[in-house]
DNA sequence: GACCAGGCACATC
DNA sequence: GATGTGCATGGT
């Protein structure tokens, strides 16, 4: 019998189909998006991956040249301006003196030793690194986001306030270890939870409507 | 004009 | 270990 998150992977792959998610050109391009989509929504960020395109600053050498007040205004319409080009900054860094700027050398790192030097790196925390280790590097990292624990929370199959580590525990407890499985099943609730399990408890025509719980929605 | 969006570091208790 | 706060832009 499936358990629940594989049923939910299921029902939404069959409603939504594919999603091919994360579309950047290159994995470096996915890099600077995951620091650059922190707390923010993605037009925003295509905005401030275009204007380091046009200065021809997408890929490492290029950031790490540029000011920090020209980093600053490239990255502006992506907000926290100020933050964001430190991070971006101490990302770069880290990916050239460790691995030479090779995307390659971090594939054949092992996973749980490259995500524990993501989280030493200053602004990565552990949703930044498994983004980066899902769609950027391609290792099996579950990416469990605000959209991941809403959907999960407000069908009542995780209590409320879950930490980050606890629920992605519970889910790659029961799903396969797969790089393309967690990238659709996150790209999915994604979509999911902005249609459907946003700030209002409301389901009507959701693929997940016919699992919720005993009890219905948790209101709040 | 308020509210939200694909977090994180830091201070404080 | 849990909770609160600052960070900033662009869309609804």
């Amino acid at each position: 019998m499936p358990s629940t998150p594989e049923k939910v992977f299921d029902l939404l792959l069959q409603a939504y189909g594919p999603q091919d998610w994360w579309p950047g050109e290159t994995p470096f391009e996915v890099m600077v998006g995951a620091v650059l989509v922190q707390n923010t929504n993605w037009k925003n960020v295509e905005q401030a991956i275009t204007q380091l395109k046009d200065a021809g600053a997408l890929n490492p050498s290029g950031i790490l040249l540029l000011s920090p007040a020209e980093l600053q205004q490239r990255i502006r319409p992506a907000g926290y301006f100020r933050i964001k080009e430190q991070r971006l900054r101490s990302l770069v860094q880290f990916f050239v003196e460790w691995y030479g700027g090779d995307i390659e050398r971090m594939r054949a790192t092992e996973l749980r030793l490259l995500r524990e030097q993501l989280l030493q790196v200053h602004g990565i925390g552990p949703e930044t690194a498994d983004s980066i280790l899902l769609y950027a590097v391609e290792k099996p990292s579950l990416v469990v986001d605000a959209y991941t624990l809403r959907v999960f929370a407000r069908h009542g199959w995780v209590p409320q306030g879950t930490s980050y580590h606890a629920l992605q525990e519970h889910l790659a407890g029961e799903l396969p270890a797969k790089t393309e499985i967690y990238n659709e099943l996150h790209a999915l609730l994604v979509k999911v939870g902005k249609e459907h399990c946003g700030k209002t408890p409301h389901c009507e025509g959701c693929p997940l409507e016919g699992m919720l719980p005993v009890g219905g929605l948790v209101a709040g």
